[in-house]
DNA sequence: AAAGGGGTCAACCGCTGTTGC
DNA sequence: TGCAACAGCGGTTGACCCCTT
């Protein structure tokens, strides 16, 4: 027995919407703001699904939203978000401020898929499409579970410190991930000469996403990648980091 | 001018995760 | 603990537009 459809399909409009009904829904939300996806077409006066409003809200009428064409600094960063968190299109859409994860997933699909052919970079794994696909055997599975536990421990007792002090705690990007950590690719990155280490890498996790002059960048401290999120790894290549 | 082929993107579908009872 | 309702996510579809022939 399947679960019961989240509307009456029947009495439903579909496709594109009309000016009217963009101005219904607006309306509603400014005045009852959001929430409730499943009865404010109801509300509204709209015959539309739930999830429809709630889909043209947030990929379209939102206020917040930055429309027009995407940056070269957007691209890469879309680029390293990808490589990291793969096909989370939510979570790439929660870096890049004004973007949605519809659009983020279209501009990939249509742009960057085919900027990254071009480079000869494969875009699901991120690796030059003429190296092979790493071997089983030599890759990792770390649950970030533990680690995540571990983390919400620490964010837990500084929050409590700070809040006093403060209010706000700035903490980690919360990725909830389990990634595979794999032997570093072959061919290394430009590493910028202030953040060698011996012949190591020793990027932050800022700097990993492109953020070097961001304050949770941590390169020019004592810290270092091995000590990203307590894990003790020498080199952590995000190219070599694989959705499980 | 018309046909058709490809690109773009808004919207839909089906599934999963979360929450409340 | 199990179930239902709901929100949210990612993949896919299809309408529209533009360019080429």
């Amino acid at each position: 027995m399947g679960r019961s459809p989240c509307c009456e399909k029947a009495h439903t409009n579909k496709g594109a919407w009309t000016k009217e009904e963009d101005e219904r829904l607006i309306a509603h939300i400014r005045a009852h703001g959001e929430g409730c996806w499943r009865s404010l077409p109801k509300a509204a006066g709209l015959l539309r699904c739930g999830k429809s409003c709630r889909l043209r809200w947030i990929n379209y009428l939102r206020p917040d939203l930055k429309r027009g064409n995407f940056t070269e600094e957007e691209d890469e960063l879309i680029i390293k978000l990808h490589s990291l968190l793969g096909n989370k299109w939510s979570l790439i859409a929660g870096r890049l401020p004004g973007r949605t994860d519809n659009e983020i997933k279209n501009y990939w699909n249509t742009h960057i898929r085919r900027k990254l052919l071009s480079r000869g970079i494969d875009p699901a794994t991120h690796r030059p499409l003429s190296e092979p696909a790493a071997a089983s055997d030599h890759v990792k599975t770390i649950s970030f579970a533990a680690v995540a536990k571990e983390e919400e421990k620490v964010i837990g007792r500084l929050e409590c410190e700070e809040e006093e002090k403060n209010g706000r705690v700035e903490r980690f990007p919360d990725l909830n991930l389990e990634l595979r950590i794999s032997p570093p690719c072959q061919q290394q990155q430009q590493i910028p000469e202030p953040l060698k280490s011996g012949g190591r890498t020793t990027l932050c996790f800022s700097c990993r996403l492109g953020l070097q002059n961001s304050k949770e960048c941590s390169c020019s401290g004592s810290s270092s990648a091995s000590d990203f999120l307590g894990l003790k790894t020498s080199i952590l290549d995000y190219r070599s980091l694989e959705m499980k």
